[in-house]
DNA sequence: AGCACGCCGACT
DNA sequence: GTCGGCGTGCTC
C-alpha cells in the first residue's frame, strides 16, 4: 500500500504530494490525515496523509517508506484534507500550510539533532580517553539524546563528539517532535482485589497510622486517584504514599492529564430560557433546516440586546439531539468568561473553549477533546473553524462583520468562506449573526442565484425585555471651536459626564484611533522618526520609553533632542488615550479612570483584570480603544461618549463608512442594557455623514443602503470582488520592472479567459451577469518600504464567473518559470480587509 | 526549506 | 595548485 504524503516544506518545489510505502505493521495506523514521519533527501520530516492507493506510479527503487505515524488518532479528517487542497488553490498558499492552519501550534513539527550510540562505538570503548568513555556512557544511558541536552553535559567537548559521530562511535539521527510538552500527573493505581490492601493494613505498624489513612480511603474509594488530590484530600506527604507504592500495595505511576483550564470551576446549569415570539421564529427557520439536513445559510440580523445567544443556544441543542455537532464562532474579543459561562452552563462537559489566551499545552488539550469524542461543541476564535468534527450540523458565526475573522498571515482565509465550504460538504446550517451584519452579506440575501437568495434574511428587531435603544446625541465639533472650546471634550459631553459621576453611574468612553499611531515629531523642523528599513514612522511605547516599528520590530532609545534641527521642541503625538485620561484628570479632579489599551494589555489577563475592576465600579470610566466597544455588558454604565468618531473616516480605504457604522452602533449598545436608561453622545466633525447619521438612528437598513450604492457605483465589494498582490523586492528599479511585466500577463490571460467566458454567457445567457475582470496597478504600496525591501501592489477587480484565483496562479507560476532567479515576492490576499 | 553538487576568485 | 563563494536543482 502507498501514501500520497504533503511534507512539511512550504516551498514551490515541494508543494506536491510524494509516494511512500506503508509498511505492513503501520497499515492499520495509517489513515487519510495522519500525520508521519518521513525520510525527504537526507533528514525525516513531517507530512500528512492526503490519500492511500495500491499502486504507485513512482519508480519502485526511488520509493521510501513510511518511518513512523504520529498520533494514535489522524489529526485531520479526510474532509479537512479535502478543505486544505481547496484553500490552496483559492488562496494561493502551499498546501502544507493550508494544513497546518488546522491544527493547533502545538502539532507543529519540531525537528531535533539527536545523537545514538554508533556502529563503532566498541572501537573506541578500548582505546579511549575519558572524556570519550563520558560521553559514550552518557549516550549510552539515554539511548537518544538530544544535540542541545549533549551540548549541556559536556560544554566543551563539540570537537570531540564531532570527531566522534565521524570515527562511527556515535551517529547522528533526526528527531521529530511535536512542539509540546504533555503535562504529566503522578497518579495512583489501587490494585485490582481491593480486598488485599486489608492485608497491608494488618501488616503496618501500629504507628503508620498515615499510611493506614490512605489505604482505608483507597479501599473506600478504589478508582485511580491523583497522587496531588489525595494529598490534599487525607493531607499526608507524598512520602508516606510513596512508601506504601514502594511496598507494592499500589501502582504509582505517570498518566497524561487534560489541562483543563476552567477546571475547579463549576458553571451553574442553565435551564432554557422561554423564547420571544421573535426569537421562536428565527429559532424554528434554523432548527427546521438542521432538522431536514438541508445546507443553508442564514443571515441573523438582530438589534444589539435582542437575545441572538439564547436562540444560539437552543439551536445547537436541537443540532446535539440529532447526534450532530456544532461550531460557535465568536471574535476573540467577546470570548470572555461570560461567554463561556453561557455555552458551559448549558452544555457542560460537552463544550470545548479555543481562544488565544491559552497556552499552547492547554489549547491543544482543549482540541483534543475533539478527536477523542469527548465534546460536541465548539466555542472559539476564527481558527476553530477547523475543529475535527465529523458530523457538523450547524455552524455559528457570532458577530459576523467583524474584521478579525480574516486571517492577515498566509493562508489568508476568511472564517465565513471556511464555514460555507465545510457546512457544504456536511450538509449543514451556518448562521452569521450580527447587529451590523458586512455589506457582503447583506447583498447575499438580497442577489438570486438559482432563483433564490443565497443566504436567507432572519431579523430580530426587538430588545428583550422590551428596553428601549438609547438616545444618541451627535455633537458638532467645530461648533465647539467657534465657541472657544479646545478641549477634547465637548461641552455636552463634559456635563453628561459630570452628572454620572454625581449620580454614581458610570461612563465608557472610546477613542477611536485605529491608523493612528504614537508617533514622534519635532514641533521645530517637523521631523519625524521613521525606521530605517521601513518606510513607516516608529511608534512610542510607553512602558520601555522606546520607539519601535511594528513592521520589522527595529527599535531605538527615545530622543529628547531633535536629530534632524536640534531642537529640544519634540513631542509625542496621537498618545490619544494617555491624553485624554490626563485630561479628564484636571477636568475632573479626583475621577478614577481605568484605561485600556495596548499598552495597558499586553499582560496575561490584564484585559479581564481591568474588566472585573470596572465592573465592581472600582472606577467611574472605562476609557478605551475599540477593545470597549465589544460585547462588554456593565449594568451601571448609563453613559457612552466617543471622543472623535471620523477618525477611521478620513482613512482611505473604502471601508471606513462601513467600519465607523458598525462601531458607532456597537459602542452606542452597551449603554442601558438594563433598567437605567442609556445616553450617547458622539462627537465628530463630520456630523452630516451618512455614517454618523445613521447609527445615531439606529438606521442599519439606511445605512446599508446607501453604501450599497456607492459601492455599486464605484465597483467596490460586494459587487466585484477584489484581490490585492503585493511584490516586493530589495531593489526598486527591478521591483517596478517585474511587477510591471507580470501585471502584463495577468492582464493576458484575464483578457483569454473573459472572452471564452462571455462567449459562453451570451450563447448560454444563464448566468446572472457577465464576467468582468481589470487589473489596476501596479502602484507603489501604501507602505512603499519594509525591511529593506520595496513593495507595489495591484489591484485585480472582477465578478460573475471569473476563476480569479486561478488565473493569477497560474500568471505567477509563469512569472517564476520566466525569472526564478530574481528574488521577486509575489503575495496574493483574495477579498482583502484592508488595501493596504 | 535544507542540503549537495558544481563551477570561478584569493590564498598556501 | 587548493579552499570556498553561493547559483542551481532535487527531495518519493
Amino acid at each position: 500500500m502507498y501514501a500520497k504524503v504533503i511534507v512539511d516544506v512550504p516551498a514551490k518545489q515541494t508543494n506536491r504530494a510524494f509516494d511512500y510505502v506503508v509498511p505492513l505493521p503501520l497499515r492499520k495506523w495509517v489513515e487519510v490525515g495522519s500525520r508521519v514521519g518521513v525520510p525527504f533527501g537526507p533528514r525525516v520530516l513531517q507530512g500528512f496523509v492526503v490519500e492511500l492507493q495500491e499502486e504507485s506510479s513512482v519508480d519502485p527503487k526511488r520509493v521510501k517508506a513510511i518511518q513512523h505515524v504520529m498520533d494514535v488518532v489522524p489529526p485531520l479528517t479526510p474532509e479537512l484534507v479535502g478543505l486544505g487542497r481547496w484553500m490552496s488553490g483559492m488562496y494561493l498558499c502551499h498546501e502544507v500550510t493550508a494544513l497546518q492552519a488546522m491544527l493547533p501550534g502545538a502539532l507543529k513539527a519540531k525537528y531535533e539533532r539527536g545523537i545514538q550510540i554508533g556502529d563503532h562505538a566498541g572501537e573506541q570503548a578500548r582505546t579511549a580517553l575519558p572524556d570519550v568513555l563520558d560521553i559514550l556512557e552518557f549516550v549510552r544511558l539515554k539511548g537518544t539524546v538530544g544535540m542541545e541536552a549533549l551540548m549541556e553535559r559536556f560544554p566543551n567537548e563539540g570537537l570531540l563528539v564531532k570527531q566522534l559521530i565521524e570515527s562511527g562511535a556515535l551517529s547522528e539521527v533526526q528527531i521529530v517532535k511535536d512542539r509540546m510538552n504533555t503535562k504529566k500527573a503522578l497518579t495512583i493505581f489501587p490494585p485490582e482485589q481491593i480486598g488485599v490492601l486489608e492485608d497491608a493494613v494488618q501488616e503496618l505498624s501500629v504507628r503508620a497510622v498515615k499510611q493506614k489513612e490512605v489505604l482505608r480511603f483507597l479501599m473506600d474509594h478504589p478508582v485511580p486517584i491523583r497522587l496531588a488530590e489525595l494529598m490534599d484530600k487525607l493531607q499526608v506527604g507524598a512520602g508516606t504514599v510513596k512508601s506504601l507504592s514502594d511496598k507494592g500495595w499500589f501502582e504509582l505511576r505517570e498518566v497524561e492529564v487534560g489541562r483543563d483550564p476552567y477546571a475547579g470551576r463549576t458553571f451553574l446549569r442553565t435551564k432554557p430560557l422561554p423564547l420571544t415570539d421573535e426569537q421562536d421564529h428565527v429559532f424554528q427557520e434554523i432548527q427546521s433546516a438542521v432538522a431536514a439536513h438541508r445546507h443553508e445559510v442564514f443571515l441573523l440580523q438582530g438589534v444589539t440586546g435582542s437575545g441572538k445567544t439564547e436562540v444560539y443556544l437552543q439551536s445547537i441543542q436541537e443540532c446535539l439531539d440529532q447526534g450532530r455537532e456544532a461550531i460557535v464562532l465568536v471574535p476573540e474579543i467577546s470570548l470572555t468568561p461570560q461567554m463561556v459561562e453561557r455555552f458551559k452552563g448549558r452544555f457542560g462537559d460537552l463544550v470545548a473553549v479555543l481562544h488565544s489566551r491559552l497556552s499552547n499545552g492547554e489549547r491543544y488539550d482543549e482540541w483534543r477533546k475533539i478527536t477523542r469524542r469527548q465534546v460536541k461543541v465548539v466555542i472559539g476564535a476564527r481558527s476553530a473553524i477547523f475543529a475535527p468534527f465529523t458530523r457538523i450540523g450547524l455552524i455559528i458565526i457570532d458577530e459576523e462583520h467583524e474584521s478579525s475573522y480574516k486571517q492577515e498571515e498566509s493562508p489568508k482565509y476568511h472564517a465565513r468562506e471556511i464555514a460555507v465550504q465545510r457546512a457544504l460538504q456536511h450538509q449543514a446550517v451556518v448562521v452569521l449573526g450580527s447587529a451590523t451584519p458586512s455589506l457582503e452579506s447583506i447583498q447575499r440575501t438580497r442577489s438570486y442565484r438559482g432563483g433564490k437568495p443565497s443566504y436567507r434574511l432572519l431579523l430580530m428587531q426587538q430588545r428583550v425585555a422590551g428596553r428601549p435603544m438609547p438616545k444618541v446625541h451627535i455633537v458638532d465639533m467645530r461648533e465647539e471651536l467657534k465657541g472657544g472650546n479646545r478641549s477634547m471634550f465637548s461641552r455636552p459631553l463634559y456635563k453628561a459626564i459630570e452628572e454620572r459621576l454625581h449620580k454614581k453611574e458610570q461612563t465608557v468612553l472610546l477613542l477611536n484611533r485605529r491608523g493612528y499611531a504614537t508617533f514622534v515629531m519635532c514641533r521645530t523642523c517637523g521631523f519625524v522618526s521613521t525606521c530605517p528599513h521601513c518606510d513607516i514612522s516608529l511608534t512610542y511605547h510607553q512602558s520601555s520609553r522606546m520607539l519601535r516599528c511594528h513592521y520589522c520590530g527595529y527599535a531605538e532609545r527615545e530622543v529628547s533632542q531633535c536629530p534632524s534641527c536640534s531642537s529640544e521642541h519634540i513631542r509625542h503625538f496621537g498618545t490619544g488615550t494617555q491624553r485624554v485620561e490626563e485630561e479628564l484628570g484636571k477636568l475632573f479632579p479626583g475621577i478614577r479612570v481605568i484605561r485600556m489599551d495596548v499598552d495597558t494589555t499586553t499582560e496575561k489577563g490584564s484585559h479581564e483584570k481591568w474588566l472585573t475592576m470596572f465592573r465592581e465600579k472600582q472606577a467611574d470610566v472605562l476609557l478605551g480603544t475599540q477593545m470597549v466597544a465589544k460585547g462588554l455588558d456593565f449594568p451601571d454604565v448609563t453613559l457612552v461618549g466617543v471622543i472623535a468618531a471620523d477618525t477611521v473616516l478620513n482613512l482611505p480605504d473604502f471601508r471606513s463608512a462601513e467600519r465607523t457604522f458598525q462601531l458607532l452602533t456597537q459602542v452606542a449598545g452597551r449603554a442601558g442594557r438594563h433598567e437605567k436608561l442609556g445616553e450617547v453622545f458622539v462627537q465628530t466633525y463630520t456630523p452630516e455623514h451618512y455614517s454618523v447619521q445613521c447609527a445615531s438612528r439606529h438606521d442599519f437598513g439606511g445605512f446599508a443602503n446607501h453604501e450599497l450604492d456607492i459601492r455599486a457605483t464605484l465597483g467596490y465589494p460586494p459587487f466585484q470582488r477584489l484581490i490585492l498582490i503585493t511584490f516586493s523586492h530589495e531593489e526598486l528599479p527591478l521591483l517596478v520592472k517585474s511587477a510591471e511585466a507580470f501585471v502584463t500577463r495577468l492582464k493576458e490571460l484575464a483578457a483569454d479567459q473573459l472572452r471564452s467566458e462571455n462567449d459562453l454567457f451570451s450563447a448560454v445567457e444563464q448566468t446572472p451577469e457577465p464576467a468582468h475582470m481589470e487589473v489596476l496597478g501596479p502602484v507603489a504600496s501604501p507602505i512603499s518600504r519594509i525591511k529593506d525591501r520595496y513593495r507595489f501592489q495591484c489591484v485585480v477587480k472582477y465578478r460573475g464567473n471569473v476563476q480569479a484565483s486561478q488565473l493569477i496562479g497560474s500568471a505567477v507560476s509563469w512569472f517564476e518559470e520566466r525569472s526564478s532567479k530574481e528574488k521577486l515576492q509575489i503575495s496574493v490576499d483574495v477579498d482583502p480587509q484592508y488595501l493596504m
